[in-house]
RNA sequence: GUUCCCAUCGUCUAGCGGUUAGGACGCGGCCCUCUCAAGGCUGAAACCGGGGUUCAAUUCCCCGUGGGAGCACCA
């Protein structure tokens, strides 16, 4: 009987930068798959790369992975700290056979390279060194260890995405597994560290597919187990070209500040490369009971921020009024400069809440859409109001203020107003209804007119109406 | 150049030999309506090309074409 054992799966991001959406998706991917099967989900930090790594990208991979709501379990595992067992793994390799010291000296495989592209040929490394035997000259000059790879036969990724993926072993070269100055490279620490912390499935990008069969014949020399593979498609820009910084917006945090949910970036992350049939909005919680690796798709994505923006409308409408208001206020308190509301403010929002983030697709958005509650006063006009308020526009405002001042300032019996004396002038809702809009808010756009006139109160109302009433 | 991967509406995708090729975003129209949204109805919009296999190919195979990734003492 075989021991039943809980996948453990890893997100394994270099340091060298923000978390940006494809290392996004990779960790959710790995996230939802420890979730669903009740698994480990570990978070190893690729740090040796000491030129590139640093302190500050640590964090923010760390607090993209927060915001995301991407919780791993234990303490994050810093591969750097890992260096002696890898140069380990190396030296033994080296003393099995395994793996052979290469004495070639940068400039001279630089030479080889050219050489062969000249050649119209695949760059690899030429063995020059697999079957020598280091003599005196050799003695107190720097070497790396390479791997002894398999020269002929074939190498198979079996990976749960991409299916059989088959490498001929003479079109792999021997890699180096320990630098000349005793530092292990990416290939050695990412399989030593996968068998060391018992990794059952390895869920990367498909930049590394190609890694895949060196690494399994690594993992083959070292005598570790397999782990299942997936490589995910990568993601696009709009464009379909790489995902860069000229398509801008490319760290998590940058979606955070443009006011998007992480249930948001979730639900469209997931999306991309992964579906349950028609389905399009399926809340974190659910995702993790359905997902699985055989609906992930093979070719790459794109990414459609008009589709985000629709779903995040969706999460925003579909988030509580209080919450979604205390969250707008801690957004806001993230931005530079940061932004408070007062404690009216704050009331105000709340209780517009249910008008406001029904027309709004970001927290950006519902700010904008909400600044006319903040502060008290005569508003300053935007285009579109300024065009609502001519002469004929101050003029029919001037003429509906007594109807409204009569009235007991409840939105429906403001309503009943503004329609009668419409009505009575042979004017439609909308006339009368859009200058009163642009004096009260600023703005041609706006929460209902008569509710917002309600929430503001009679003196407030009518001081801002007054201010643009024709006289 | 070479190795590997990919290919359904503009985009994300469903499809797993026989379908009027479905859904979503976006776009157009209509309805609702005090503006803007939201919502409802509705329209346009796709199987990259060529060969096979098969009674039958979007679906399986091959070639081409087009994208993408790798080819470092980076990760």
């Amino acid at each position: 009987m075989a021991e039943i054992t809980k996948p453990v799966l890893r997100f394994a991001p270099s340091p060298t930068g923000m978390l940006h959406i494809g290392g996004a998706r990779t960790a959710l991917f790995n996230w939802l798959y420890a979730r669903h099967t009740g698994g480990t989900f570990l978070l190893r930090i690729e740090d040796t790369d000491r030129e590139r790594s640093t302190p500050e990208a640590v964090e923010a991979i760390l607090n993209g992975m927060r915001w995301m709501g991407l919780d791993w379990d234990g303490d994050a595992i810093f591969q750097f700290a890992r260096a002696g067992r890898h140069r380990e793994v190396a030296e033994k390799l080296l003393a099995e056979g395994k793996a052979y010291r290469c004495y070639a000296t940068a400039e001279e495989l630089t030479k080889m390279r050219e050489a062969q592209k000249a050649a119209k040929q695949q760059p690899r490394y030429d063995g020059r060194w697999r079957d020598r035997t280091p003599g005196p000259a050799e003695d107190g000059k720097p070497y790396v260890i390479r791997l002894r790879a398999p020269q002929t036969s074939q190498t198979i990724v079996q990976d749960v995405v991409m299916g059989d993926v088959t490498f001929d072993n003479s079109t792999l070269d021997d890699m180096i597994l320990l630098r000349s100055d005793g530092t292990p490279t990416y290939m050695l620490a990412v399989v030593v560290d996968d068998a060391d912390m018992g990794i059952t499935h390895v869920i990367r990008g498909a930049d590394h597919l190609n890694n895949a069969a060196r690494q399994l014949q690594l993992i083959d020399a070292m005598g570790a187990a397999i782990p299942v593979y997936g490589h995910l498609p990568l993601i696009n820009g709009p464009d379909g070209a790489k995902l860069s910084k000229r398509h801008g917006a490319l760290a998590v945090e940058a979606y955070r500040d443009m006011g998007y949910l992480p249930e948001t970036m979730r639900n469209y992350l997931m999306r991309l490369g992964w579906s349950h049939g028609d389905d399009e909005i399926i809340p974190t919680a659910q995702a993790i009971a359905w997902f699985n690796f055989e609906a992930i798709g093979k070719s790459a994505a794109r990414m459609d921020y008009k589709k985000l923006d629709n779903l995040n409308g969706h999460y925003i409408r579909q988030t509580a009024d209080d919450v979604l208001a205390a969250e707008l206020v801690t957004f806001l308190g993230l931005l530079t400069p940061p932004q408070t509301l007062s404690g009216m403010a704050q009331e105000r929002l709340r209780a517009a809440m249910p008008s406001l983030k029904e027309r709004a697709r970001t927290l950006l958005e519902l700010n904008q859409s909400a600044e006319f509650l903040y502060t008290d006063g005569t508003r300053t006009l935007d285009e579109a109001a300024a065009k609502l308020l001519t002469p004929e526009g101050r003029a029919i405002l001037a003429a509906a203020l007594p109807l409204l001042e009569a009235t007991d300032w409840s939105g429906p019996a403001l309503e009943d107003a503004a329609r009668s004396h419409a009505e009575a002038n042979g004017l439609k809702l909308g006339q009368v209804a859009q200058p009163l809009r642009a004096a009260l808010t600023g703005k041609g756009t706006s929460p209902p007119l008569f509710e917002m006139l309600a929430l503001l109160g009679r003196a407030e109302s009518l001081n801002r109406l007054m201010a643009y009433a024709a006289t």
